[in-house]
DNA sequence: AGAGAATAATACGCGGGCGTAACGATCCCG
DNA sequence: CGGGATCGTTACGCCCGCGTATTATTCTCT
């Protein structure tokens, strides 16, 4: 059975989630760097520069810049292809997964917090 | 009964929406941003740059310039408090009704697909 | 009426993401 | 083996959000 939220409770947990993470004032990642490390954790491997920025629909340097911004953060580590030196290689962090993971958690304890 | 959600789910529901946001490429608000608009649009009126700033934790800046930036979206307006001109008061507009509907439905939409 | 508090806006310098264009390294294939 | 294609990165200038400090306006209270 799918999972049946109203569109009142959409919105709701949207902002609960937007609140919390305001105020939490964490590292704060773009919309963009979120669909890129979501991609890395959730999709089969192996990620490419160029594949992350055809799945996303954006130029190449967007990529490369969000992989610095999150490799310094420790969410995300690339690695050279050794069967094609031309191309890298994203690959996920223990870090990373625990991020991951606690976003979920706390998407999931919102939405189980919304009113009927 | 509450929202049932599992933490795999709500990475899935993330993962899709980010990816809709980023590859739609729309006026692209700041997690700040939309905070403060669903807070316009769910909280009841009124709304003061003070009283903004105190909810989200930020300071009163941060409030005037995603005003400023939403204002100039359509998606906000501002008044003068009559019976307090030193206050402003934050409004709703049509146009920032419908982009806040369709933001709702579109979460909806969204977790209605996860898979069970 | 006047001093002080409160409100929102503005000024300033900083950091970071953006798009376009160029670059170096590596592969492919005739 | 060498020219062209492919891949990721870097350079450049631009814009925008940030935090702190300051300002202008309005209210409050004696």
């Amino acid at each position: 059975m799918a999972v049946e939220l109203r569109t009142s409770q959409a919105l709701k947990l949207l902002h609960d989630l937007a609140l919390d993470q305001v105020r939490d004032s964490e590292p704060d990642l773009t919309q963009r760097q979120l669909a890129i490390l979501l991609t890395v954790y959730l999709e089969v491997p192996p990620h490419t520069v160029r594949g992350l920025a055809a799945k996303l629909g954006v130029t190449k340097p967007v990529i490369t810049r969000a992989l610095d911004t999150m490799g310094k953060l420790g969410l995300v580590t690339r690695r050279r292809d050794e069967t094609d030196r031309r191309n890298v290689i994203i690959q996920r962090t223990v870090r990373g997964s625990l991020f991951v993971e606690r976003l979920g958690d706390l998407v999931a304890a919102r939405a189980r917090e919304l009113p009927v």
